[in-house]
This record gives C-alpha cells, structure tokens and sequence, in this order.
DNA sequence: GACCGTTGGTGAAGCGATTCAGTGATACGG
DNA sequence: CCGTATCACTGAATCGCTTCACCAACGGTC
C-alpha cells in the first residue's frame, strides 16, 4: 500500500484510520485500497498497537439453552461494534473455568464477558487487574462493569406465585456446581421459603439436559412435592420429558416453574410458566459495558435487570 | 525469557515448541517459563509465522436451535486441538454471508468451516483458493473438505414415512432462502414426492422462529394438509406452537415430521418424529477436516452423512 | 589426520502494522 | 516581516516471535 499510493507507511495507516490526513491523502489512499482490495492486516496491527479487538465470552455453561441464546446475541452485538467474540465454554466446571479465563488472557482479548461458575474462585479479582471483565449473572470483585439479575426478587416471583396458587410442598432444581453459602441464588431461595412458610428440598448440579431429566425422575417418582421450581429452564425441559415417561400430567399431577424464559419455553405443551430476564436488555447492556471498557472509557458500572412472571400454564391452581 | 535463560531468542522459540534443542536447554527454558509464567504471545507468533491458530465458523442462522448444538460442539472440538473458533451468524442472508467471509479471510483465520446459505454464491471459489474451506451441509467448488448429508436418502426416510402411514397430502415447511433449481433438498423434495405419489406444496424462507409460527398458522387454517413436513426441527417447534394456539391436537388433527433431531424434540409433547443426523459425527469430522487442511496436510476429502429415522408420536397412523 | 554428516545453537532479517519525534510548509497575530 | 502554531507528512524504532543461513563442536570413517 505504501509503495501503491507513493506515501510513506505512517501516512497510509493515519489515512486509514481517518486521521491527520489532507482530503486529497485521504481520497489516495481510498482509491487504492479499493483497487487493491487492500484490508489492514489486523494480527500487524495488534501486535503495534496492542489491541485485538477481540472480546473473550466465558460461558458457565453452553449445555444451557439460555446461555446459547445469550452468547449468539452477545456475539451479534459485538460484531456490529466492530469487534470478535471469541467463545468459550466452561461446561460447568470451576477448574476448566480457570484454564480457560487464562487462554482467554493470553490470547490478548481486549475484555472479557463471564458468566462465572464459580464467583468466589481467587483467580478473579488478579485477572480482572489486567484486563476489563464484565460479568452477566454474579458480582465480582474489580470487574469493569456487571450485568445483575435481581435474583431475589426472581425468586420471590416465583415461589410467592406458587405459593399464592396453594403449594407448599417445593423441590427446587439448580444447575448451580458450586453451592456455597454467599451463593446469592441458593441463599435466597432458601431464605424467602421460610418467609413464605414453604417446605422446600434443594437438589444441585444439574448441569446437562440428561442429568437434569434423571434427577426430575427420581424426584417425580421418589419425593412428594406438589410443584417443581427449575433454576433454569432446560431443567424444567427435563422435567417435562421425566413426566411424560412416567405418564404424569402436567399440571395436572405436578406443577413446574422455570427460570428464564428460553425461547422454546413458548412452545411445550402446556407452555412452561417461568421467569424471564429480557434476553436483550443482558445482551445489550454486556456488550456496551464491555467495549465501553475495552476502549478505556468508562469507570466500574452496574446494570441490574429486573425480572417479570411470565404465566402460562404449567402451574395448577391448588385452591 | 531470552535473557531469563541465558539463551538466543531463537533457541526459546524452538525449544517451547519442543524442536531441535538438548534436553538440557529444553528443561531451563520449562523452568523459566513457568518461574515467570510465561506464555507465548500469539499475536506475534502469529504474525511471524502466517497462522493465527484460529478457524472461522461461518453458521447459516443462528437462529436455528440445530446449527446452535453444531456450532458448540465444534467450537469445542476445536479448543481440544489447541485451536481458537471465530464463530460469525450470516443470519439468513447471503449479502451478509459473502461480507463475513471476506472478514474472516482478513482476520487470517487458518481456516474455516461453512453452513453456505447460498452455495451457488460466485464467491466461494474464490474463497476457497486463499484458505482451506470445509463446507457442512452444501458442496462447494474447490473446498479442502466437505461433510455432506445424504439429504436425497433422509427426505426418503421422511416422505416414505408419511407415505406408508397414509398420509398424501403434504405442506413442506423450509427454511432456504435461496431456492434455486439444483438447489438439492428442494429438489429432492419435489422428487421424492413425485415418485412416491404425493400431493405437496413447499413454503420456503422460514428462517426463524416467529417466521415458522406464522407461516404454520397460515398452513393450518387454510391449507388442507394432513401432515406437515419441517425441514429444520425449529420450524417443527413453530407448528407445535401455532397448533396449540389454535386448538388443534398433534397427531390427532395435524401430523408433524421434522429434520434434525435437535436435544428438545425428544421433550415436546407428543415427541417429535424426525429425522436424525447424528450431531456429534458431523462436528467430529468437520474439526478432523478443516484441521488437517489448516496443517497443510491432506487433500480434499468428503464425509457422507447417514441419516437415521427417528419415530416418536407426532405422526398419526392414518391407515 | 583430513573429511563429513549431525546436533545444538546463534545472529539477524523479517512479519506489517503503529507511534513518536521531527521537518517543511502554510497561516496567523502582532 | 518575524516568531509561533498548526497541519500534513516522513523516517525510524518498535511490538515479540519465527525462520533461515551459518557456525562450532563432536563422533565416526577411511
């Protein structure tokens, strides 16, 4: 390009970057970029400026039907500030969490979204030192900005609206792996039980779809509860596969409630009654976050999302 | 780490890649790598030496649940053979899909594997002369590889089905865009029917989920089908939903035959009938392919995929 | 002991951009 | 008309690794 155009290099790459350049440079420069198919060599151009424009995308867990969605929307945003996402999956485990947010590190990502598995792993705070992390789901200490869901109040949609239709007998089924008593979820699900004066039993790791459906089986045909409350609504799917094998009707002979909103959530039969966290509103609000602090901008912020009941018809009315 | 060890740039370089040095220097090049923590930096590796580790996925839709699994999958099988995936959503359109691959050329990917929306695009040749392309799904000219579906043998499996149970007159639900004359699916599907003595009519550009819901909404009020055949799973999911919306039962009323075997259609109620293509045998030999090409090694090679029938209760036995 | 092939290692030249200090012009205020 | 900004551009260093040409030492052959 350089030689095409008769300009020095420096002058080249101002041009194409749109500064300190006379119109006529500027139209120089186009002309033979055009000619030439010209594109700036982007790996030349990180390793000079330091700068991939890529974004690293730690997810929990890719199993998750709601992850899916929300790593597809996060790479589409990306794409449209003109940057890559590069994806990766952690599949739920705290250690392969590690390895990667590393990698991720490593491969000079300009920032990363999470969506941790395990929030209070050490290795956080040093790795949100030396590059912006934005964090979907939970707080983390240093992160460039967080995107929160108002978990408490999520519960208390969903166990108070069981509550409200006559059930008290609960079990509730969570992907979460790690289970500890600063997990705001598990802590707040116990927690507005007893203020509900619900009797619930709390059964974890349901990371993966055949996981999650021989857990529902087990529960369906061992335990008494009169409603199911998914953490997560691939387990509610699983659940709606273990009953119908066991020839149980939903709603007619257990209640289940998701946690969510996945797209498919719609179409079950009857539609799964859930909670839904406005996909988009996340989506957006990580993307903008995280490349607002990848450009060096913008100090630590928080977005919370708020989450609505969705009803639909997978909770039977005990009154 | 040159000075760390004592030793040449050069001599680090070939003995953290494991060539042409002593066991001794190997082993202070280890100990001062891991003293220091030190990780290649894989820009300037990449720059240096022209590959960047990284393969382009360029996805049809997103949209689609069933390219969501293929793309996770092969985004992991990658990351098992130390390779980064650049996954990239041409939503549909093939303007979009010709401007992604352009970008994923100039972000040096080392190769890249492709759902073509529009195989007959005049740009794939071209493509494929400047990387190495495995296409998924469609033939492409001059690809490094190709796993291909025996599309002919699966619409066989479903059409047959439909066929022997007595149904005759059949709305095939597509999601193409492009639809063109040696287009194969549709083209198969047309002959398939011919051949087998159906009556059938094809509604195409179903390309998401809101989309496929009106569209069978449209096809269930007015058509006179007795069965409905998907050619993608989701767009299944979208007749499941606009049949529950109009009151209408599955397999009672309306008859319901997929494409894909997505993880969810074994949930739905009734499960859907559909044709299987075995996910995970296609991610594995995409990722053999499109590595082994990225490596300079093999010529070009094909994988024909065997689909599988997979019956479960949405299509009602007429006979 | 001269000759040769191997092995392990060095030095220096890239890779293709960015960035910074510096250099002529041209414009401007006084 | 001089001093000083401002503007547009150049030259050269730099980013951190790979790679190629070359070299020294060594063991084995005839």
């Amino acid at each position: 390009m350089a030689q095409a155009t008769g300009l020095s290099p420096a002058a080249v790459s101002y041009a194409l970057r749109g500064l300190q350049v006379s119109e006529e440079t500027m139209e120089r420069v186009r002309a033979a970029a055009a000619e030439l198919g010209y594109e700036a060599d982007p790996i030349a151009r990180a390793l000079a400026s330091g700068r991939t424009g890529m974004i690293g995308l730690l997810c929990g867990s890719l199993e998750d039907l709601w992850q899916q969605s929300l790593a597809v929307g996060i790479s589409r945003g990306l794409r449209e500030k003109d940057r890559y996402a590069l994806i990766l999956d952690a599949v739920g485990d705290p250690a392969r969490e590690r390895a990667l947010a590393q990698q991720l590190r490593d491969q000079r990502v300009d920032g990363m979204i999470v969506q941790p598995v395990d929030p209070a792993a050490p290795f956080w705070p040093e790795l949100c030192e030396s590059l912006p992390v934005v964090s979907i789901g939970d707080s983390l200490a240093g992160t460039a900005g967080e995107v929160v869901f108002d978990n408490r109040r999520g519960v208390t949609l969903a166990l108070e609206h069981l509550r409200d239709l006559g059930h008290r007998r609960v079990t509730v089924l969570t992907p979460t792996m790690v289970s500890t008593p600063d997990r705001p979820a598990d802590v707040h699900v116990t927690a507005e039980a007893d203020r509900l004066g619900l009797d619930i039993e709390v059964v974890t790791a349901l990371h993966d779809l055949t996981v999650a459906t021989d857990a529902a089986h087990h529960v369906l045909r061992e335990g008494a509860p009169t409603a199911v409350f998914c953490f997560a609504d691939s387990i509610a799917y699983g659940v709606y596969a273990a009953a119908r094998e066991l020839g149980l009707s939903i709603p007619g002979d257990i209640s289940v409630m998701g946690y969510d909103d996945h797209p498919m959530s719609g179409l079950l039969t009857p539609g799964l009654t859930t909670v839904d966290w406005n996909i988009d509103g996340i989506v957006k609000a990580a993307v903008r976050l995280v490349s607002a602090a990848a450009d060096g901008g913008a100090r630590r912020r928080r977005v919370v999302q708020q989450p609505t009941l969705r009803e639909r018809g997978s909770v039977a009315d005990l009154r």
